[in-house]
DNA sequence: AAGTATTTTTAGATTTGTCTAAAATTTTAA
DNA sequence: TTAAAATTTTAGACAAATCTAAAAATACTT
């Protein structure tokens, strides 16, 4: 597979998962940052591979083969962010754009033996399931925190926007995985929050609860 | 740069090294296994981008520019086989092909990173000189154990066959770099050597002994 | 249900990197 | 110092991946 192909089954299976739903060219090329006339070009070729379904001006699926390989690359995006950020000091929104490039590398037991040297995490630095060897892959039970009600707790377990900005943003409040945040207050006008975190209250919009995911407990 | 471009770059010196000396279009194109029509079209490329000098019919030589390009990627992929050997248990004979994807990631802080978790080494597993960051780059004081009179001692420190056989080859042998080898005689018949390695005593063929770099002592 | 707007595909062009076959140049050897 | 041999370049083609502009199909609206 060449790496133009990866890209495109990752991106398929980011915007459907392993659902039989028809991704639109559309909605392909946004993503990608490409033309809608690329897309056709690259679905035809998928297709031919049988790593998606392909139907005439609907959109694309992805076969079972289709899931497979983008479980094995998203593998090894996550499985390169725990590297980066636990093994070379790189922070949590230094990672992603070198990680797009280390999960095109070809080599079975590299994979598996960087896996063993991080200890078989589960999650990567932003939360997200790492999918096991064998493409095990099981979302998180979590919710946004703008959905909790006043005076709920709810651990920090990920984040909705991977934006450089928002994870920069968090860092400077000390906002990190792993704490746990209770709701003080909720403002109706408009919809901030007031919260107790780490010893400290603080006062987040709108915009970063509804980026923020906790499990409530 | 491209992939291809970083390629040619690594071969052009593997084969010329900083000299001026006019590497054939037909040299290259046997060391990429390669046609040698592809190979002027990319001299043309990059002689436009000022990474070699080409002479029409002549061949071609880096410019400084161009060193500086190549001993990036060697940097880098040596540094990457350290990591693979000491990191990951590749052994010395897998981490070639690996390392020559992992050479063309592009991140000067990943490459830094990397330099440091290893503690900086100054050779990589097949005893071959890691250049600094700036491109500081010595060959090794070294000769071939073939060169060596009868009686003489010496460490080994590298070599110069790394095929996957070879390396086997010494691995079943235990003869590793870091070994001091004595040579007990030399076969006038056939060049082969009775040599004491490590307590033990071993009759190597002058295939080996032409493939073993050692440091006189 | 027809007409308009939107989406998608096609057609044709471009860039990178490769190839084969033929032409040009250089090297070797009589 | 020519002729043959080897090397190198050119010309033209091809595949991957992309683009623009135009045509075709689908979706929306009145
Ligand atoms: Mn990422
Ligand atoms: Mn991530
Ligand atoms: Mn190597
Ligand atoms: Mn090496």
């Amino acid at each position: 597979m060449t790496r133009a192909e990866e890209n495109y089954i990752k991106t398929i299976f980011h915007l459907g998962g392993a659902t039989s739903q028809l991704i639109s060219t559309n909605a392909i090329a946004e993503e990608m940052e490409t033309k809608p006339s690329s897309v056709t070009d690259m679905a035809k070729r998928l297709a031919d591979k049988e790593l998606v379904n392909y139907v005439k001006y609907q959109g694309v699926s992805l076969t079972v083969k289709g899931v497979k390989t983008a479980l094995a690359i998203i593998r090894k995006h996550r499985l390169w962010e725990v590297f980066l950020v636990k093994k070379l000091d790189f922070t949590w929104d230094e990672v992603h754009e070198v990680a797009e490039q280390l999960e095109h590398i070809k080599s079975e037991k590299l994979i598996d033996q960087l896996d063993a040297l991080l200890d078989f995490p589960k999650y990567d630095p932003h939360g997200d399931p790492i999918p096991s060897k064998t493409g095990e892959f099981k979302e998180r039970d979590k919710q946004l925190l703008s959905e909790l009600p006043v005076h709920a707790k709810g651990v920090c377990v990920g984040v909705k926007d991977t934006s450089s900005a928002f994870l920069r943003f968090l860092d400077k409040n000390k906002i990190a995985l792993g704490h746990t945040i209770t709701i003080l207050d909720k403002e109706d006008f408009d919809d901030s929050l007031r919260i107790q975190i780490d010893g400290r209250e603080l006062q987040i919009s709108n915009q970063i609860a509804t980026n923020l995911y906790v499990k409530k407990e």
